[in-house]
DNA sequence: TCTTGCACCTT
DNA sequence: GAAGGTGCAAG
């Protein structure tokens, strides 16, 4: 990390729009694919995604993490989420800038954030640590960003703003929000899909890619535990400025609390104050609008930060899930993969299924700034499941069936998802649950009985792993993890049909950011995920 | 750990 | 001026 921010000012807008001005994407990095042929070394210098054998339209698609050295000072801080009832933006938020799309063809751009491992983790000695299981993952939803679907003209012009996406801890969400369980790890992903002649994604040949930014894990609460991370956010987030130790906010907002008047005491004395108990503000510890080496160690001031720092943790996979890549380090060069078509004739034979979740997610991060590139990182079901209710699969293995059961409902089928169907796949749309401000929540298939609810059946068979999970291939062995297509495309066949056309189009303007959000139910039951099902 | 009401702030 | 995004602190 090197710019630590100094360009927050303009990055940070929180109410600018979902499409934030071209001039905002001065700190982006591109992305990284997955099974790229070409070597890590070549595309990263080369920062261009080999993806000419590729006729599916998203080759040479790349994504560019925008504010990354803020959210890499976050990350190596061990970036904290707030999750509320009523929902809580992300900050920083999730901005990224597109190249690579035709710009005549539409894409439907969406979110998700999945679970970053299976742990539970407790923050004690100034450090966070595993403290157990994690809890059952929460139903998986997808946040569709509101000006989907759109020409790849539309998403190249400017950077593409998820801040309004917001987190909640609340299982019975009606507003769409992303659900999530306090402390436990998650990672957000990025999903760019094709959208077909009828603004949906439901045809054969539809295609889409995932990315991921390593930088931009976190651990959901509901209240920060790291002193670091709050004064993070206090500094960079314009909506906390009245938190700001600077001026004499901090006095008059004591003195008011105590009822008397304060005296003034010069910033500088403030934030000497601040270092001196801990606080990440040392001389010029604005770290975000400072120079790289401010940024460099603005915590100098703060002790108690334990060797096993919590981006580490963050960053670490599971030990049972080895990084593929452990001599890369955070903040080396990153590798850049491949991004590949989905079709039939890619492998998708039992024992290549594995799941895009098998990849870094932590422990050795491609590079910071640079994503994981998934092309169709959705894996079909193996073959043979594809007609088969994912329900009546049966596990493989103990370990899988916990696995299945436990993220079984955050992954969501972009194979199945239809633009024409999103205003019915929201939780709460007007048509659907009209009555009911806090519809009860089913955790498993509660849809099916309504048309809405075929679809949405149709877009949550697929479990979510934790992204560490399922690392089990070394990215620069590429075409290894291609997607298993055949059964991919016989979901999509069997699922993606004319029924997503019976249903209103997704009527943009009438469609406010927080309808967006498509919830993937558990549906996908306790059984074999699809991309675990290898026997 | 989590919820709630609050003051303060941006948009 | 309204709406809504912040972290704080009490409970």
């Amino acid at each position: 990390m090197a710019n630590g921010g100094d360009q927050f000012g303009l990055a940070e807008r929180p109410d600018s729009d979902c499409m934030d001005s071209p001039k905002e994407t001065k700190q982006e990095h591109p992305s990284y694919t997955l099974n790229s042929p070409v070597s890590p070394q070549t595309a990263s210098s080369q920062q261009v995604s080999a993806c000419t054998a590729d006729q599916n339209g998203m080759e040479g698609i790349k994504v560019f993490l925008h504010d990354k050295e803020l959210w890499t000072k976050f990350d190596e801080v061990g970036t904290e989420m707030i999750i509320t009832k009523a929902g809580r933006r992300m900050f920083p938020s999730y901005k990224v800038k597109v190249t690579g799309l035709n710009p005549k063809t539409k894409y439907i751009l969406l979110m998700d954030i999945v679970p970053g491992d299976d742990h539970r983790y407790k923050f004690a000695d100034n450090k966070w640590s595993v403290t157990g299981k994690a809890e059952p993952a929460m139903p998986g939803r997808l946040y569709v960003h509101p000006d989907s679907p759109a020409t790849g003209a539309h998403w190249s012009r400017q950077l593409i703003s998820f801040q309004k996406l917001k987190l909640t801890n609340n299982h019975l969400d009606p507003f769409g929000h992303i659900i999530l369980n306090s402390m436990h790890k998650y990672q957000p992903r990025l999903h760019i899909v094709k959208a077909d002649e009828n603004n949906g994604f439901g045809s054969k040949n539809t295609a889409f890619c995932t990315h991921v930014f390593p930088e931009t894990a976190f651990i959901a609460v509901t209240s920060y535990q790291n002193h670091k991370i709050t004064q993070l956010k206090i500094e960079n987030n314009p909506f906390a400025k009245g938190f700001r130790g600077s001026d004499d906010n901090e006095l008059h907002r004591m003195a008011k609390l105590q009822g008397k008047d304060y005296p003034v005491v010069p910033r500088s004395t403030v934030r000497q104050r601040a270092c001196s108990t801990g606080s990440p503000f040392s001389g010029e510890c604005r770290g975000l609008q400072g120079s790289p080496e401010a940024v460099g160690s603005p915590y100098s001031c703060e002790n108690g930060l334990s060797s096993g720092s919590p981006q580490e943790l963050l960053r670490a996979p599971p030990a049972h899930y080895p990084p593929p890549h452990p001599h890369l380090q955070h903040g080396q060069q990153p590798q850049i993969y491949h991004c590949t078509k989905r079709k039939v004739e890619e492998n998708c034979s039992s024992g290549n299924h594995q799941h895009p979740y098998k990849k870094p997610f932590t422990g050795s991060s491609p590079n910071e700034g640079e994503s994981y590139y998934h092309h169709s990182s959705y894996p079909p079901p193996p073959p043979g499941l594809s007609d088969i209710p994912l329900t009546d699969s049966p596990y493989s293995s103990d370990m899988v069936q916990r696995q299945a059961c436990m993220f079984a409902s955050s992954e969501p089928r972009l194979d199945e998802l239809n633009c024409t169907s999103w205003s019915y796949t929201c939780p709460l749309p007007s048509a659907m649950t009209p009555m009911k401000p806090y519809p009860p929540y089913t955790p498993h298939p509660p849809y099916s009985s309504s048309p809405q609810g075929s679809q949405l059946s149709a877009i949550a068979h697929q479990n979510s792993p934790p992204l560490g999970e399922h690392i089990d291939y070394n990215p620069y062995q590429s075409q290894s993890s291609g997607p298993p297509s055949q059964s991919s495309q016989n979901i999509q066949s069997r699922q993606l049909s004319s029924p997503l056309r019976e249903y209103p189009r997704y009527t943009r303007n009438l469609s406010p950011p927080l309808y967006h959000t498509l919830e993937t139910h558990t549906h996908i039951r306790c059984g074999v995920p699809e991309w675990s099902a290898a026997s």
